[in-house]
DNA sequence: TTTTTCGGTGTACACATGTACGCTATTTTT
DNA sequence: AAAAATAGCGTACATGTGTACACCGAAAAA
């Protein structure tokens, strides 16, 4: 049992995977795909698509997840940024634009399917999204010794506006990519000033207003 | 020349743009319609689609010009609300939700579209969204009496979050609904606040700082 | 009135799709 | 060594697609 047969079983089933991703661009996404054009980029033929996956929706799960696995190495990546000293805020809307750079259709296939056709995606991703947001929502809370749900509250929002920035650069002309970063980050500056702002109010009312502003919004 | 004719070109031309918009739903978006199924659906036969339309693109070009039109009409709506009295931001995450509720397939297709196959497409989405947030922009900018730049990174920012959140209503439960709204509201908030302290900053540096904050953000 | 225009129809075709089925060759199990 | 399992192939078929083409009848223009 030296497991040849499971090997090369693991290879195609990558091949596999792997046309897929490369089918993906600015003007094709994954459920523009057919299950005929992926087995043929891989050098299959039709019928041995079965043998990996039931279904072209689940080669676009598991698409997803790899997508998900990609993430999280870019936030790993941008931890190790910051450790080194800088901008929480600037670092990390660096990390994500280059991310974007070099992996444009993974996001792309992120961004569609979290608004598509299937339930089942549309949770898949948004899941990835929640991980992403969570572990932010960690570092806010005790970096900037947030009340929790003010921390949820700034995480969600500046994932948002990170996504978006990057569903823009996308589009984006590469000479206008810096200044597109640059809004981004005031525009995360607004939120963690306002975050910090509004949440110590809450914790202490009207009492040390807007006091030692050590955040990260100027 | 009594036009009987042209009337009801565009009588069957209309049948055609109601028989695209009522085939989207969560699980069918517009890529996924077919010339032939919408011909059905307004009840022609699918050669006769081409008297009105060259393309399946140039019926959606113009299901997103419907959709902006719509959109703005929810402006509208939103600034009669507002001058009546009642918190800017509170009315129009209300008045947006709302929108979302009666008019779920249209925002949908907005949200699609926006990062979809078809270049044309997404550039005619953000057309409509920049509409939408440069008005937004003006009232900021006069209102809240801020910079230039801080209005529109606020203006749009603001419009990320809705959108985002008008994207999570989709997919709520009704009963979610409300706890989404809030949230939504205080993020807002956090964005105002932010916008305003940081724009007093930007004015008059470390003179005059968080002070009469009679703005959006309490 | 005669002629032209044109919205709508039905037929027809080439093409791509998903997938059922049976076969082969090789690995794995017995 | 014999038997079972299985990754991959080729064929085949029903179905849905966009659209070219010829035609019709009524409205519009002459």
């Amino acid at each position: 049992m030296s497991g040849i047969r499971a090997l090369q079983k693991e290879k195609t089933r990558r091949q596999l995977i792997d046309a897929a991703l490369g089918q993906l661009s600015s003007e094709r996404s994954f459920s523009s795909l057919s299950l005929r054009e992926v087995a043929k980029e891989a050098g299959l033929a039709p019928t041995s698509f079965y043998r990996h996956f039931s279904d072209m929706d689940e080669l676009g799960l598991t698409l997803v997840d790899e997508a998900g696995l990609t993430l999280r190495q870019l936030m790993r990546q941008a931890r190790q940024r910051i450790d080194k000293g800088g901008s929480v805020i600037q670092i990390s809307v660096r990390t994500f634009m280059e991310f974007i750079e070099s992996n444009g259709n993974i996001f792309r296939l992120l961004l569609r399917e979290r608004s598509g056709t299937s339930k089942a995606f549309r949770a898949a991703v948004n899941r990835e999204i929640r991980y992403f947001t969570l572990e932010l929502c960690d570092y806010l809370q005790q970096a900037n010794k947030l009340d929790a749900e003010v921390a949820y509250l700034q995480a969600n929002a500046a994932v948002t506006i990170v996504f978006s920035a990057g569903s823009d650069a996308l589009d984006c002309d590469k000479k206008d990519l810096a200044e597109l970063a640059q809004r981004t980050i005031k525009q995360l500056r607004f939120i963690a000033r306002g975050a910090f702002e509004i949440g110590v109010g809450n914790k202490n009312r009207s009492e040390q207003r807007s006091s030692s502003a050590k955040d990260e919004t100027k």
